[in-house]
DNA sequence: AAGGCGTGGCT
DNA sequence: TAGCCAAGCCT
């Protein structure tokens, strides 16, 4: 059977087809797929919500982060109509810690717009798609084709990066964008009628477009890797004319970003018996509506003396202790070094304006994000369990051998 | 249209 | 170690 395949391939690239590209992926695809929570078995009908919730969730994060995130998300909301009546804040709370949280307002704006425009049903056009929140042009194509077999390429990075190598796209990104998207659509089954992106799987049902962007992302994951790539497994490598000429690992080419400049900022903690003050970050940008505690601004060329001159203002002015080292965090655009000052001040004592008290043991409630976690565990040290909060994640993920 | 926007794992 | 890199979107 394998060799029968193989002799037929090579018969059909001795003819010089482009046209086999679909076939060898789609049978490399057919062997090598990987086993994902959010993939529907072959067979078993796709679900559109749980497609497009996986493909924010994935947007610029790893498979392996998303995966305890996309099982809770699931659990505690099967369907978009429940997550349509879900509120934005019980959202934020169960997205703290992955990131980029403009995807979770992005993620209850679209289910709140499916379910009050769309009758609970995702649309199954591209077009309609794309007008979602949160849904920019590849994740339109990825829903279009994996959930409605639309006959459409969705480009990420792995498909730029093993388009690149194939064709060997010498222009850098992102300027190369357009034409690395013209090359990936040429690996889609040659369409049999209608226009591209609004054919459906014939009664036939054998337009794979779903599977074939997937087998190019399985691909770029696991065998067109950024860096040694296993070219001997590949079910394109006779045919990569970047592996031709011995220099695939110099794709795709980017043009270099400059790296973000070094902020520095004083994060308070304040304790009130077992309690904590935060307060919740403005609505839009950096770590958009999660609970924070009182920091001072992060600036590039700011001192010790200039932040601790910004700690919020109590009743009774407490004696700032400076713990003895800093919290290191590393945003996208900038690293950031804030020194951490705790203050004790006594019961009762008002929260300022804005502000609020929250019990230590139930800060794992709060949206907190990754960097928080890492201030308050640090302002509060050893004295507390309060370290089991910055691991429970963890913990969870991996539990103890 | 270039930069803002998190985090963790990899080499 | 210090970058890179990961199923991008929004403005």
């Amino acid at each position: 059977m394998a060799r029968a395949a193989t002799t037929i391939r090579h018969t059909h690239k001795m003819e010089g087809g482009d046209r086999d590209r679909p076939v060898l992926l789609l049978e490399w695809y057919d062997r090598n797929r990987r086993l994902l929570p959010w993939r529907a078995l072959p067979g078993e009908t796709v679900d559109p919500y749980r497609v497009w919730l996986s493909e924010i969730m994935l947007q610029q994060t790893t498979v392996k982060t998303v995966g305890p995130y996309f099982e809770k998300f699931l659990a505690r909301w099967p369907d978009v109509e429940a997550m349509g009546r879900a509120s934005l804040d019980d959202i934020l709370r169960m997205w703290a810690g992955l990131g980029y949280y403009s995807r979770a307002r992005n993620l209850h704006a679209c289910a709140a717009r499916v379910l009050r425009d769309h009758g609970g049903r995702f649309p199954d056009t591209e077009a309609d798609l794309r007008a979602l929140p949160g849904v920019g042009p590849y994740t339109a194509a990825a829903i279009a084709a994996i959930a409605f077999n639309r006959r459409t390429m969705p480009v990420d990075g792995n498909i730029e990066r093993v388009v690149s190598r194939l064709f060997t796209v010498d222009e850098p990104l992102p300027k190369a964008k357009p034409r690395i998207h013209a090359l990936a659509a040429t690996l889609l089954e040659p369409s049999r009628s209608g226009r591209d992106g609004e054919s459906r799987a014939g009664h036939d049902g054998k337009s794979r477009a779903g599977d074939i962007a997937q087998a190019l992302m399985d691909l770029g994951a696991t065998i067109c890797t950024p860096k040694k790539p296993s070219c001997v497994l590949c079910p394109l490598g006779d045919d990569c004319a970047a592996r031709a000429r011995g220099d695939q690992e110099t794709f795709p080419r980017k043009t270099p970003k400059k790296a973000g400049e070094l902020r520095r900022g004083a994060a308070f903690v304040v304790r009130r018996g077992n309690e904590v003050l935060v307060r919740t970050r403005p609505a839009k940008g950096l770590l958009g509506g999660m609970t924070e505690v009182p920091t001072s601004t992060w600036l590039a060329a700011q001192d010790d003396a200039a932040a601790l001159k910004q700690a919020p203002c109590l009743q009774s002015a407490p004696r700032w202790q400076r713990k003895a080292g800093a919290v290191t965090h590393v945003f996208t655009h900038f690293p950031l070094e804030l020194a951490v000052y705790t203050a004790i001040v006594a019961a009762r004592t008002a929260a300022p304006e804005g502000m609020r008290w929250v019990p230590i043991a139930r800060l794992n409630d709060e949206a907190l994000p990754n960097l928080m976690r890492k201030v308050i565990a640090h302002g509060l040290g050893d004295e507390m369990e309060i370290h089991a909060l910055a691991t429970r994640r963890k913990q969870q993920e991996d539990p103890p051998s």
